[in-house]
RNA sequence: GCCCUCGUAGCUCAGUGGAUAGAGCACCGGCCUCCGGAGCCGGGUGCGGAGGUUCGAUUCCUCUCGAGGGCGCCA
């Protein structure tokens, strides 16, 4: 469906072309959403860049241009103001005629794209050589949010999850367990999480402070190159565990992912750097291999290379990542691959990018992009460490989020007995879930990605703002209005939402109204709605360009916000004692149509609804 | 030294080459006999600084100040 501005965007264009030309087609009409609801939804400013060309005065261009607008029933007639401004307003009936054509629709009216790309998103992946950390929680949330929708626009997204399952830390656990820990190398099935949380602080302790531990642990490294048994036995021990704990959270976090980790790459990674020495695209220097590739200096000023093998022979991440974009070009076709980290290392990957290209690894029809994001700070501004200075578990930080949850939610029972009282201990439990788990996510969501954002429980959790609890809270209340406006079909609705975040998005089912059913916007409250509903599937397409979800969560906070008012007993409407029975029932649509809005958004932000709260 | 990400209201954060830069929290005042108030309306200060490009800059460019980060054998 088109969107309210593309239907702008091409009548103004023929205008121009009336006005300038044929040549006028290929100008940007320049169209832009007013900031202030008297000039109208949207203006035009070509008239004033327009005007300067032409010799003439603005307004007097923009009058030519309104004069030659053919807008049909589209908008009311547009007026010039200011300097030369063409300021639209939409009528209400073209705006109903929208809302029609979605209504049908359960994609609310995003179709999905002609051709679908087969798009890489490469997230989460933590180092298997410990425990999940907050650290991991941004590029998991993140990634699996830009999965989910491009996946939801019809692409064929591969998730995955790079993990750090080979390399130094490997040879440190190794050698740490061979000397000290003797005991695993008997039976390494035994092997638990916990365990492997204790060797690494400890390993890492001893590889930091003791130099000679640092090189027997480089050597264990080079054991597991050689395909040492031993070596190789503690090591896939040590990785299953590893995932098996991280498997855990992204189940209860809704997350899908398949594990590809650096060490799949191994095979390709001496023929890759053969390649480059052929090409003499890489040189030795000291010792190591390295890929220069313009652009980018170290402290010296000298040229800074992607080093490709070190001069122990081994491979580093420069290695592994032009790796993955050769296989990830080549073997699985991708035409788009997205790498969802901490932006320390966008530099990183500029240079593995600008590699790739030269080598012709990725040939301009691929787009490589890294979306980098901030820091997580704790509420005093610092990185967000426990009290001790500690790392803070990602799965400590979900159990904590869902506490934190059930506080609030026992606080409210007990404040308003009589509000629900048909919930059970149970009930209140998924509640507790829902509501915990979806605020860390919003919290993280709702923020520009690059930015830093501090932690804070408090709001995050807060009713109020714009928050998950606000928002499920605004969706569970229009649930009951469907409640209340059809009685009849209260014994027979679905259970309280059981799954999972929405991996398996449940269909989002219409309320039991004609499907023909007319809307009629007589309020400005409807109007405003209205238009607020229209603004979904341009946000969505926004989104899935610019890889903002932030956009996303402003979008839903600010259709709650006109829902609110279009419900305000004072400023709103009444819904389900309005009369007559058609205005009642085109307002019960705005309200299924918000809720269904509500829904696949949240959903896509890997965030599941509640029907009740 | 070079490079990257930033600098917006008391606080937490949005935002744009266009008109008078927004929202939440907090604070003050007002409104409605309340569909499950997540109510609604009104009230204040702000684009770190200086130049430049432009009809127009908070947005783009340069310089500068400040914060954080990166800069060959960790990832």
């Amino acid at each position: 469906m088109q969107s309210l501005r593309d239907a702008l965007e091409d009548r103004m264009r023929a205008a121009l072309a009336a006005v300038v030309g044929p040549e006028g087609r290929e100008l940007d009409p320049l169209i832009r959403p007013t900031q202030d609801a008297r000039f109208g939804d949207y203006q035009s400013n070509v008239a004033l860049s327009l005007a300067k060309r032409l010799g003439e005065k603005p307004r007097d261009t923009a009058a030519r241009l309104v004069a030659a607008l053919a807008l049909d029933d589209l908008t009311d007639p547009p007026e010039v103001s200011g300097p030369g401004f063409i300021n639209f307003r939409f009528r209400p009936a073209f705006l109903a005629a929208q809302l029609a054509a979605i209504q049908a629709d359960p994609r609310l009216g995003l179709a999905p794209v002609a051709e679908p790309q087969r798009v890489v998103v490469d997230f989460s992946s933590p180092n298997l050589a410990k425990e999940m950390h907050v650290g991991h929680v941004r590029s998991t949330i993140i990634g699996d949010c830009i999965a989910r929708l491009l996946e939801h626009f019809g692409h064929t997204v591969l998730r995955l999850n790079h993990v750090g399952d080979w390399g130094t830390q490997f040879g440190m656990l190794i050698q740490h367990v061979r000397e000290l820990q003797p005991h695993v190398l008997e039976d390494p099935e035994q092997l638990h999480i916990d365990d492997l949380e204790a060797f690494y602080v400890e390993a890492k302790r001893r590889f930091d402070s003791d130099p000679e531990f640092a090189v027997r642990a480089r050597r264990a490294v080079v054991d597991l190159q050689s395909g040492d048994p031993m070596a190789l036995e503690v090591w896939r021990a040590f990785c299953r565990e590893s995932l098996r704990h991280c498997h855990e959270i992204y189940e209860r976090l809704g997350v899908r992912l398949e594990d590809r980790g650096e060490s799949f790459y191994n095979p390709y990674l001496p023929e890759l750097v053969a390649e480059l020495r052929a090409r003499e695209l890489a040189v030795d220097h000291d010792g190591a291999v390295c890929f220069f590739v313009e652009g980018w200096t170290n402290r010296e000023g000298k040229p800074l290379p992607l080093m490709v093998q070190k001069s122990d022979g081994g491979y580093n991440y420069d290695t592994t990542d032009l790796a993955g974009i050769r296989h990830r070009t080549g073997v699985e076709r991708a035409a788009r691959i997205i790498y969802v980290t901490d932006i320390r290392q966008h530099q990183h990957f500029e240079m593995v990018f600008a590699g790739a290209r030269k080598a012709g690894w990725a040939p301009p029809s691929v787009s490589l992009e890294h979306v980098g994001f901030g820091m997580i700070l704790g509420v005093d501004g610092r990185p967000f460490r426990t009290r001790d200075g500690g790392t803070i578990k990602l799965k400590e930080l979900l159990d904590e989020a869902i506490e934190r949850a059930a506080a609030r939610v026992a606080e409210l029972r007990e404040k308003d007995p009589e509000r629900r009282p048909d919930t059970s201990p149970e009930a209140d439990a998924n509640i507790a879930r829902i509501v915990g788990l979806g605020a860390v996510k919003y919290a993280d969501l709702s923020h520009n990605v690059t930015s830093d954002y501090r932690f804070d429980w408090n709001t995050m959790l807060a009713l109020e703002g714009n928050t998950a609890p606000y928002m499920l809270y605004a969706y569970a209340r229009i649930r009951s209005i469907r409640r209340r406006a059809h009685p009849g079909n209260a014994g027979i609705l679905p259970a309280p939402a059981q799954h999972v975040p929405g991996v398996d998005s449940p269909e989002i089912h219409s309320w039991e109204l004609p499907p023909d059913l007319p809307i009629l916007l007589e309020h400005p409250s409807e109007v405003a709605l209205a238009k607020q509903l229209l603004h979904f599937v341009p946000t969505l397409r926004q989104v899935a360009v610019e890889l903002r979800p932030h956009l996303l969560t402003d979008y839903l906070y600010g259709l709650s916000r006109a829902y609110s008012t279009f419900y305000d007993r004072e400023r709103g409407v009444r819904i389900v004692d309005a009369e007559p029975e058609s205005v009642r029932l085109s307002r019960l649509r705005l309200c299924d149509l918000t809720a269904r809005t509500l829904k696949l958004g949240l959903e896509l932000l890997g965030i599941g609804v509640l029907e009740q709260m």
